[in-house]
DNA sequence: AAAAAGCCCAACCGCGAAGGC
DNA sequence: AGCCTTCGCGGTTGGGCTTTT
């Protein structure tokens, strides 16, 4: 006999989420904690299971998302971690705070093991791969890459990655400069929002409906420990108004009209590359 | 300018673990 | 002790976006 699906599909909808019910799940959490995922959606009108809610709190609507692409520092860190750990994403999530295992597994497969083994390394342990591991497509695209039009940035990343995930070396100045503008602009920016989420003691609030609803809301990658060593002014006045705060600006945040607008105007995006 | 190819990432799926009854 | 439910994790997929031809 097969596994029970974990909700009743028959009904339900799927793909991605609409803003209506990023607000009716945020709404929901905001008013009630956590409790039970699976009752979840039906307390808050969503048509989805309970996992999916789940999955759409913790990858995308928790308040204390560091969002933003990957630091060199936080890429190398990656490195290392799954050298140790292996594929164990929520373990290496759970070494940085505000990015979730889902986030981190993505970077690694679609940035972090490509530029390893175009380097020659093994992804799992960092070091010279095999020589047989290196012929057939991996040999050829190393060989390759630097004179292809198509691996403009691949070649360039590659050639510029060294041993620490360091990537500024080789690239074009421009570049440099317009990623070091673009961070630098938008640190205030995500500063501002971090620590407003950092004043927001979610946990606490969560923590006081169950203690299996804390659990689960922190062993993702979020640790409330570590929100609370952001170095933040933690005046009660601040910690009761910020997540009122959060949650009068919940429209703009969730539709994140606001955010992507700045992130256009200070080319945000670019530093994802 | 249009089509094709490649890339990225949000979301889904299925399994195992944990806990309650 | 065994069954059932729920949660969390890791692998995979698919569609939108970007880049190349």
């Amino acid at each position: 006999m097969g596994r029970q699906p974990c909700c009743d599909k028959v009904g339900l909808k799927r793909g991605p989420w609409t803003i209506e019910e990023d607000r009716k799940l945020v709404n929901f959490i905001i008013n009630n904690g956590i409790h039970c995922w699976r009752t979840v959606p039906k307390l808050a009108g969503l048509l989805r299971c309970g996992k999916s809610c789940r999955l759409r709190w913790i990858n995308y609507l928790r308040p204390d998302l560091k969002r933003g692409g990957f630091t060199e520092m936080e890429e190398d860190q990656i490195m290392q971690l799954h050298s140790c750990l292996g594929n164990r994403w929520s373990k290496i999530a759970s070494h940085f705070p505000g990015r979730t295992d889902n986030e981190i597994k993505n970077h690694w497969n679609t940035k972090i093991k490509k530029r390893l083994k175009l380097l020659g390394l093994d992804p799992l342990t960092l070091k010279p791969a095999e020589q047989k591991e290196k012929s057939g497509d991996d040999i050829k695209n190393i060989e390759l890459q630097p004179n292809t039009s198509k691996g403009s940035e691949q070649g360039v990343e590659n050639k510029s990655l060294d041993m620490h995930g360091t990537r500024e070396v080789a690239k074009t100045e421009g570049k440099i400069e317009e990623n070091e503008v673009t961070w630098d602009d938008t640190t205030g920016i995500f500063n501002n929002y971090e620590m407003l989420c950092s004043q927001l003691d979610l946990g606490s609030w969560v923590s006081q409906e169950t203690k299996s609803s804390t659990s689960s809301y922190c062993s993702s990658s979020f640790s409330l420990d570590d929100s609370s060593n952001h170095s933040v002014g933690e005046s009660s006045y601040l910690q009761e108004n910020s997540l009122q705060q959060w949650v009068d600006d919940l429209d703009s945040i969730l539709s994140w009209d606001n955010f992507n607008s700045l992130e256009k105007d200070f080319l945000f995006l670019d530093n994802r590359q």
